[in-house]
DNA sequence: AGCAGATGGTTGAACTTTCAAGTAACACCA
DNA sequence: TGGTGTTACTTGAAAGTTCAACCATCTGCT
């Protein structure tokens, strides 16, 4: 702590910044509840699920691409296991671990969700930033998440252009990538 | 919706910001639990009411600025009555209101957890962006928040730099605002 | 082979948040 | 004055998250 407080700027900054990032999430999961039924998180677990390899991802996998404790991630799993959205399957390498794997009425699921979703994205975000700022939104965001999350599981397939997530994707070419939000 | 999808520009910097917006809180929130004993919601209400005039709100104009339903608030006001940080009185103007006001307590927790804070805020974001980008920051934030909270209720007293909250405040003058973060 | 420690996941209890009433006071108008 | 409707908040129950065990399997070492 070299220096104890802010500069003006960087405290309007980080006023405006802990705002949206209260906001943010809160504005996602109520038009996702509205139309689609599902939480964000919900939403993140199907998305994630649906641009791995088969659909398929163990629960620790799952789990650093979401953001959730495994906890959390079980009892989750199992809410959309009852509504069959997700599959648990005993994984084979490993006896310990398990795979959830997104059912065919959870793609459905997801493709029926991700248009409304994408809408407001692109209302509360993109629609009212430049180009540039876009642009600039990347590099802040890349920036920031170098200590946030070092490794990158959050970002993950994103981090690597050259190794996109779809190209091990046997089914559906191409249309995964369409679902991410 | 015109367009469907989201430009692979748009896509990059969306899975960014998502991950950003789920890692942040966290980060916050496990410093301050860690070295306070504090939610991040829990330190932002103790801020919210640093900054008021009489360091008092009425339970309607917090859950504003915390962006909290009111039954959250109420439980969670509670809470910090019980350990003794905030108090509950009734509102003179208006009986059906109640006013939350931070003790001396509560200001004392508010001032000794401030540092750790800063700190934190600073390492995972300004240390890590320069100050143009901490100026391109401020513009895409406001420009989101412009759809996301038009009333500026979370951003507020910071909305009007012309009347600072620190002028209502009468003790300690000049201290509340950097206790802000 | 066998054991110690690490890993992967689940479960139930405690805590927090959300949801659905419910109460009290204010505001307006007949 | 007395409705009628709105606002401000609280409360208790339901839902979700976190926390602290717990079990099973794997890994590495002897």
């Amino acid at each position: 702590m070299s220096k104890q407080w802010l500069t003006s700027e960087q405290l309007t900054t980080w006023v405006r910044l802990v705002a949206l990032v209260e906001l943010l999430p809160g504005a996602l999961d109520s038009q996702l509840r509205r139309d689609a039924g599902l939480t964000h998180f919900e939403y993140l677990m199907l998305a994630m699920l649906s641009e791995a390899p088969g659909r398929t991802l163990r629960m620790t996998a799952l789990a650093a691409r979401t953001n959730a404790t495994l906890p959390r991630l079980s009892h989750a799993v199992r809410r959309l296991e009852d509504r069959d959205l997700v599959e648990r399957l005993p994984c084979p390498e490993d006896r310990r671990a398990t795979n959830a794997r997104l059912t065919e009425a959870g793609w459905q699921k997801l493709v029926a969700s991700a248009p409304g979703h994408v809408a407001t994205v692109r209302h509360h975000v993109f629609e009212v930033l430049s180009p540039e700022q876009v642009a600039q939104l990347a590099e802040i965001t890349d920036a920031i998440l170098d200590r946030l999350d070092p490794e990158g599981v959050m970002t993950a397939p994103y981090q690597h252009p050259t190794t996109p997530a779809d190209a091990a994707e046997p089914d559906r070419p191409g249309s995964s990538r369409t679902t991410r939000p």
